[in-house]
DNA sequence: GCAGTGATGTCAGTTGCTGACGCAAGGGGT
DNA sequence: ACCCCTTGCGTCAGCAACTGACATCACTGC
């Protein structure tokens, strides 16, 4: 037998998005989720860099996911590639909407966690700007890319969680970009 | 004769922004900042709500010439408005360009700073949004346009920055502006 | 067995941030 | 002149976030 208790970090996660949307992100104490997942405050910050990680923690695996859907799209160009890799990030995240729904209401509370969020979101943009140049798009068509399509995905991600029963994210994400372009058509 | 030298907050913000570039953002404890200014640490926090919130003091005047600049725009439609809004906040900004330079250095070495500017200008999307809506544009495009809108201003800015003598900020946002319609255009 | 590894606990310390209270100069009213 | 209120700051005590150093002990490979 094991001498502690397996995946203290998932216990963490689990005990903090618990705890923070019952009473609050700031009028929670890392030690009362350290306690509630059986283990110390010294131990979440092993796994959390700070307390506001716990919320972002499992991001990572997702931006993979992204360059993975830009690199496999059919370089048509760079608008519709980065259109193909929202459509396979749009699939992964369809069955959590309760899920991501509580995580939203949580960091919306808090401007700190907003701005991490919109952080983390900005270093997907020069991650994937960064994979669209590879694939031979010129540097600023592939930066402004990136920016303008999450806005269009943050967007769409909004309109998503608003509804419990609407469209998939995929479609709202689809409505968007086609806005984006009759807006700047007359351009 | 006061009692107390005038303009704390003043030469908290100046003090904050030279040692903030000087030692780096984490390494300069508010305690130096107040001393550095003649005040106590207390005074500090009594200015700004944290350590983080005396860069972007002045950032709320901004955000009253931009939606000024809205405001004023001839109300052709909503990506219009904006641009005009954007131009306005551009010449603004013009002269400003080595001490944004700095600033924009700074915030750059740490994720939080990062994060909170971004959120920063979370909140103005939200209300340049609401005054597009006011202006009588429907809610999803004045949602889709602020946030879309955004993104070009921050690619233009950070090509602005990026060198010391180039075309003006409102060139390159022209610029920007005109490389998402053509992008776009052929959805 | 036995040394090494890895995840955790323990403890002490620094820093960010807040509440409560006190202090003194300036500006009004009477 | 006198009083009172406001303003801007200092002082002190205290909590909570975070970190470094070191100890502990099940597990692993030899």
């Amino acid at each position: 037998m094991a001498r502690w208790a397996e995946d203290a970090r998932g216990r963490l996660a689990a005990s903090a998005l618990e705890l923070f949307a019952e009473r609050g992100f700031a009028a929670t104490t890392v030690d009362e989720v350290a306690a509630a997942a059986g283990v110390t405050q010294r131990t979440f910050f092993r796994h959390f860099r700070d307390k506001e990680e716990v919320l972002f923690a499992d991001d990572d695996r997702l931006l993979q996911v992204l360059l993975d859907g830009v690199g496999r799209a059919e370089g048509e160009d760079a608008e519709a590639d980065l259109g193909h890799a929202l459509a396979v990030v749009s699939a992964e995240l369809e069955p959590r909407r309760e899920q991501l729904r509580r995580r939203a209401g949580v960091i919306a509370t808090d401007v700190a966690l907003t701005g991490r969020e919109l952080a983390k979101q900005a270093g997907w943009t020069a991650a994937v700007a960064q994979v669209l140049q590879e694939r031979g798009y010129p540097g600023t068509q592939a930066d402004l890319m990136a920016q303008v399509g999450f806005a269009v995905f943050r967007n769409a991600m909004d309109r998503w969680l608003s509804q419990s029963d609407g469209p998939p994210l995929a479609a709202h994400v689809e409505q968007c970009r086609a806005d984006v372009g009759a807006a700047f058509r007359s351009r």
